[in-house]
DNA sequence: AGAAGGCCATACGCCACCGTATGGTTCTCC
DNA sequence: GGAGAACCATACGGTGGCGTATGGCCTTCT
């Protein structure tokens, strides 16, 4: 919940605005994208917003952009990057990337928005970027193909869903550590069975 | 994409407009529950809408209420009165809910707005209700109870996440029914492992 | 120092939606 | 077949958000 828009920073970026928009995304879905309120929340005003965007769509387009970049580019190189055993590398791959998917709501909250064409199209790019990462991992594991990819789907599909009940009812969740790591540990072992 | 409120019928029951609402969450997220547009869909006016209920918020809750009911007591009831092989249930409870969520796109309509304080309680007893199901189902199954709640919480995670991408990209899921029945198997498998 | 342009506030018109008020239809039941 | 209730259309004021216009400040460069 931290708000990194307070600091008494006079001059805007069209970053700061996109940040802005991300964290609304997160909070209340790509409805609660709102010039006005997003001005409102950055100490200034629409003057402000329209000299850096043509228009709330602008900003939309901004907003994804970076969203997509930063969820995929990063992450992505950086399991690439990885050397070790496959399994080793899925395991870091998850622990990593769930990390992530609790702290950040934007996902989930795009997924509900597919209908807009932007959002689907940049789901989609993200989507399969990252189901080819697992998909690789899988089958340097050792699983042909087909096989690889079937597993690849279901592990991204849990992952998704993890990252739903994460944020909307985190409840359901192993809370204490050592629990987590038990589960991590079934997860991984059911997810690399025969 | 079928749209029930086309025959000309005059009048509207409560139902009907809980009915169109969680069409128009589907569609587009809570935000989009404006009675205004409702109305227009459904070739009334405000003044039908405000007759059956006293605000939005009514409505919003109706429809929640609505929903929970649909996706929750019919389908657990149905599996809980079931019988045959634990392995079979689960199969069947799979193949039915799949194919539900498929179609469906409230869920994880609701799942984005999981802020709202009312979606996140319907939410909870959905969820748990669940997997408390799927639970019983792995312990039926012979799991012992930790193991089986880490399995039936893996299990509902890859539901959840196969629903998102059902409806936000579902390009990348198998197309083919041989392939849907593999990757199915697959993912039993991989559930029911050691 | 002063001019030019980058950056922003204020004020305005517009539209979509909410909720209310009020009067008209259309059922239902005797 | 007429009274009362159920149901609905129309019209209205209020609010919040979009986008534009315009003028001012603040920085930077010469």
């Amino acid at each position: 919940m931290a708000m990194p828009e307070q600091n008494p920073r006079r001059r805007l970026s069209r970053d700061d605005w996109a940040e802005a928009a991300l964290t609304a995304i997160a909070a209340g879905g790509l409805a609660a994208v709102a010039v006005e309120p997003l001005a409102a929340r950055l100490h200034a005003t629409k003057g402000s917003f329209y000299w850096h965007f043509a228009n709330r769509d602008a900003l939309l387009d901004a907003a994804l952009a970076r969203w997509e970049e930063r969820t995929t580019t990063d992450v992505i190189g950086e399991i690439t990057a990885m050397d070790g055993e496959p399994a080793d590398r899925l395991r870091r791959l998850i622990t990593r990337v769930v990390g992530i998917a609790e702290r950040d709501a934007v996902g989930p909250a795009l997924l509900a928005t597919a209908a807009d064409e932007r959002v689907a199209a940049a789901l989609d790019r993200v989507t399969r970027a990252r189901i080819g990462l697992i998909v690789a991992l899988f089958e340097d594991a050792g699983f042909a193909p087909a096989a690889a990819h079937r597993r690849a789907l279901l592990a991204y599909s849990a992952y998704l869903g993890h990252a739903e009940l994460a944020h909307s009812t985190p409840q359901v969740l192993p809370q204490a550590s050592e629990e987590r790591r038990a589960y991590l540990d079934d997860v991984l072992r059911a997810l690399t069975a025969p």
